[in-house]
DNA sequence: GGCCGATTCTAGAACGTTCTAGTCAGTCGT
DNA sequence: ACGACTGACTAGAACGTTCTAGAATCGGCC
């Protein structure tokens, strides 16, 4: 019966208990738990079984208390953006190939950026990686006084303030989905925008120009959404009803593409047929086969890695602090977008 | 320029920094920072104001190292399980308000459920909350001979084991969905299930005996499913080609039903028209006004609510373990649902 | 004036680790 | 034979808190 809690009394075992029954220092012991070089291969063997046999397991509070470095990097993320959570994925695994360890903080309706930043704060964090924090940017530049800060997915306007920036090149993810759109033969393509969200803007504006590009300025429409499939719901209901109604649609996100697409759906618009649909992220959703939504890809676990490499550069003693890191996004295309109809084609220039 | 740093040296602010400053020895200032009775109010502001001054925060490491309670309970969730997220939510929230933190330790495809308790007790939590885990009942048990141990959605048969257990009710779930639909009409009603996900086997065996009850038993048809939209679509496509073709589906979940609902929409089926959908969770997805899905509610913050409170008991002293407690599901009745087609329904016994 | 009980404060020992500076053999080179 | 070196090990001081005792201080009351 190895499993037993094996110390007598009802104390977690520690180092001492180890040592005392291995017959060795404690120091001795905590060499072997770290694998640290300074014990001989015979008394490596023999403190392992003690170890083993008393169910031992090292405090990780004691250990990062005691060592200067704690080797913990601190991860603020949205408990409901799914986009977050491959975030996440992605830097557990960059984190721990580079020999670090996470600490996790959600944010939830119940619950403050502030008060998620505070308790990293309290665990000691060497640094902080924030997914899309919507914190002034004053309040970042305060903490990126005390630590490396990285802000993910939000775009810092002035790159001062030290904080290290890791983002998409919104602005060209939109262009992308715009040419795309306009090389099959799409004129009027409407934009359903994200409102306050990080990345918004960026993307509003790349919609903007890249319409200019292609002289459809005229022919440019944004409407106010958001980031749910209920924002997405009720822009595309207002597109039905617009004159001329678009045969194109670039939505903010994959979740504002899927209720655009349901509206659609509801309203016995046939997509691609009709019109077409593009979202923006390439989230596990797009990817499902009955979904098949034509979207521009972020890479999560490439923003994950970049974010690690830069909180562990800044901590490893890199001086460089307030960089801006922008990877090129991919249009993914699936089969919500096609020609437009022919009734409408026609009215493509010549 | 309250937001420097604030001590000399680069290191972070200790007790001993804030003492030195207010003049007054660290015993006092840590009576100060825990709100510990023992210190004049005029002392108790003029430490606050000289911590205030360099920043001090204190280090819940060492607090936690030397305090005999961490007050910490450990919880591990699924990083892409939507209702995991709304379960931690409302943990997050219970625990604060009974005085205990939360350490978060995600599954992911790249994580194992191993790691994540791994790591968690580690941190040195008092108790482990676990949603939905996979892990064998032998490892749970295991576990549960270290500290207190509740299961949320993931019943375990043998009560034994000390692992307390909190979970919904999922037969009575799935029986309420079906009166439900017997009620209005249908008899031809499918279930696609989830397979082995906690909770499936429950609700399989909640919709044969209550389609038995109802004498329907001849005509129940259990459709392999699971947890994501993909599997509801795949099982929905199915469903279109039987004969008789169902006139109602109980999807295993409201992801999967989701699938269903998008399958039906895609071979223009229309909802509730011709076929019903019912989900389970009732989770953001089914509220959303566009998919508007008749779903089984689980209440998830009292289901937290529960969990954090069992934990808690456990950890206060109470001896009693290996408890389950059952919440009662309630069908959220939406627009997913309606009488069966006129053509149909004559079908429906005198 | 002396004693009591609060109240306010402090010294110093924990907590379970890691780190620094050793000690103690044994080995090697000359 | 002797010092220098190496490898295995250890004593004891950190780390930043909280906790246990106990020391001052202060009215108030006989």
């Amino acid at each position: 019966m190895p499993a037993t809690p094996a110390v007598p009394d009802g104390k977690r075992p520690t180092l001492a208990d180890v040592a005392a029954l291995a017959g060795v220092s404690t120091a001795l012991v905590s060499i072997v738990m770290r694998e640290a070089k300074g014990a001989s291969a015979a008394t490596r063997e023999r403190v392992l079984e003690a170890a083993r046999e008393i169910g031992y397991r090292p405090d990780s509070r004691a250990r990062l208390l005691r060592s200067n470095r704690s080797r913990l990097l601190g991860v603020q993320f949205g408990l409901q953006h799914p986009f977050h959570t491959d975030l996440v994925e992605g830097i557990y695994a960059a984190a721990e190939s580079a020999g670090y360890q996470v600490a996790l903080s959600a944010v939830a309706p119940s619950r403050s950026e502030r008060q998620a930043v505070e308790t990293l704060l309290g665990d000691r964090c060497e640094a902080l990686i924030l997914l899309g924090p919507q914190a002034p940017a004053a309040r970042l530049a305060e903490l990126s006084a005390q630590l490396p800060v990285v802000s993910v997915v939000r775009r810092l306007r002035p790159p001062a303030a030290g904080v290290d920036v890791v983002r998409t090149a919104d602005d060209e993810g939109a262009r992308q989905a715009v040419d795309h759109l306009v090389a099959l033969g799409h004129r009027d393509i409407a934009h359903v925008d994200g409102g306050k969200a990080p990345g918004a803007a960026d993307r509003r504006r790349g919609y903007r120009t890249a319409m200019n590009r292609h002289g459809l300025a005229g022919r440019a429409r944004v409407l106010p959404g958001g980031l749910t499939e209920e924002d997405g719901a009720t822009a595309a209901r207002a597109l039905l009803d617009a004159r001329p109604r678009p045969t194109a649609v670039l939505a903010f996100n994959d979740r504002c593409a899927t209720g655009v697409l349901d509206a659609f759906l509801r309203a016995r618009v046939p997509v691609p047929d009709e019109i077409s649909v593009v979202g923006f992220d390439n989230s596990h959703l797009a990817r499902l086969a009955h979904i098949d939504l034509t979207t521009v890809g972020q890479d999560a676990s490439r923003l994950a890695e970049l974010a690690v490499g830069r909180a562990v550069a800044r901590l490893e003693g890199e001086k460089r602090s307030g960089t801006e890191t922008v990877i090129a996004p991919h249009l993914v295309t699936r089969g919500t977008t096609a020609a437009p109809p022919e009734g409408i084609k026609p009215v493509v220039r010549d």
